[in-house]
DNA sequence: AAAGTAAGTAATTAATTGCTAACTAGTGTA
DNA sequence: TACACTAGTTAGCAATTAATTACTTACTTT
């Protein structure tokens, strides 16, 4: 004999589980673009995709498992463009310079990402989201020093050049034009800067007098 | 005919505000280092020190407050020891390596203090915070670019070096060697990798042949 | 058409957090 | 000594937040 309530409901539009979740992690992407995204709630995202907030958890199991997802995102695209590109190259230098401007361009699309990477590198050091983010960083210095090393064999670059230094020296070019541009807010400059930045890190590869 | 209440305070030692601002500042870099700026609260710093958490707010009027000092702390000791170490050097290039390593003498003193910058930088534009972060690194690169200028001027380096551009690298080749320092969790590899570091941007400056 | 599954809502919870207020107690000085 | 001043405590408020739950409804399958 229960009455039947007349639901008010103005229910979103139902999309697969798979759908939401990139739906998700994009939103988390762009809303670092403009936020700390440590300080990005769950209420936020729902509000950006147009969801309640405990529909968020229909598809992922804790807060937690949405920022792992968004690193392993980060890893899958941005990862995978750098190698790529490195691939469609002559020369080991011509690789270090595709990986370096496949970076920059990545980063203007999508600002949110180093804020990303950034902020979960700053978790303890057991956090499972720092583990993942050192997973992400190691391929990418392998990226790298690969293509120092190779450069260095086809005598590109000076023989006894160290080549792990010199892919934190690649690293850290990139995070100071990143840094510089979040400091300035200025994305859209970061371009033309990066065209300054590598060949000064270039140099630092060659022979010495 | 009201009842006094027995007092059960255990009261901590009355020190000045002064002595307590420092302390609170000191206590938040400390925190800083093990973990994410952003998650330090009002009761864990009263916790470090011996307090309870309303005592801070006899101190500093809000928690924004007590970050802003911890960056003008930052400001004042970092930059001070760095300007100081550049005054005693017989030539610019010499100033360049000794802001080099005081900075990475004092990122392996306080690891804290980076994490902080990096966590503030992340601030939405128009926040107090970031504007006194901006202040600071602005003040840093004044700093750097006189000094490659200078080496310029004196024919230490390519005449035709961009300063700003090479400032830029400069700072990254240091944030390179923090955020790895940050990745593997080491702080006191830093100086041995810095050794590497600094010869490698000093070759960026270089005449190129 | 009936049944089952999965994605949505709405409301609530427990915990946390920054901050405040009322009160208490040392300290220095007139 | 008296008294103002300042630093401490305790308690609690208002807001926020991640997560849970009971219920509803759309889509798929048989």
């Amino acid at each position: 004999m229960s009455i039947p309530v007349k639901s008010k409901m103005a229910t979103q539009a139902r999309l697969s589980s798979e759908t939401r979740q990139t739906q998700i992690i994009e939103t988390v992407i762009a809303l670092a673009a403009r936020q700390s995204p440590g300080q990005i709630t769950t209420q936020e995202i729902a509000n950006a995709i147009g969801f309640t907030q405990g529909a968020l958890f229909r598809h992922f199991p804790s807060k937690e498992a949405v920022w792992l997802a968004a690193i392993d995102w980060v890893e899958e695209n941005l990862l995978s463009a750098m190698e790529s590109a490195a691939k469609n190259t002559a020369s080991p230098i011509d690789g270090l310079q595709a990986v370096f401007f496949s970076h920059i361009d990545f980063v203007m699309a999508r600002p949110g990402v180093p804020r990303l990477i950034f902020n979960e590198l700053q978790q303890p050091a057991d956090s499972a989201i720092k583990a993942a983010v050192r997973k992400l960083l190691q391929r990418y210095r392998k990226l790298v020093t690969g293509l120092i090393e190779a450069a260095a064999v086809c005598g590109e670059v000076d023989r006894s050049i160290d080549a792990i230094a010199a892919t934190t020296l690649f690293l850290g070019s990139i995070q100071g034009l990143v840094m510089q541009s979040m400091v300035a807010d200025n994305v859209p400059a970061m371009h033309k800067t990066a065209e300054k930045i590598f060949p000064l890190f270039l140099r630092s590869l060659k022979e010495s007098a």
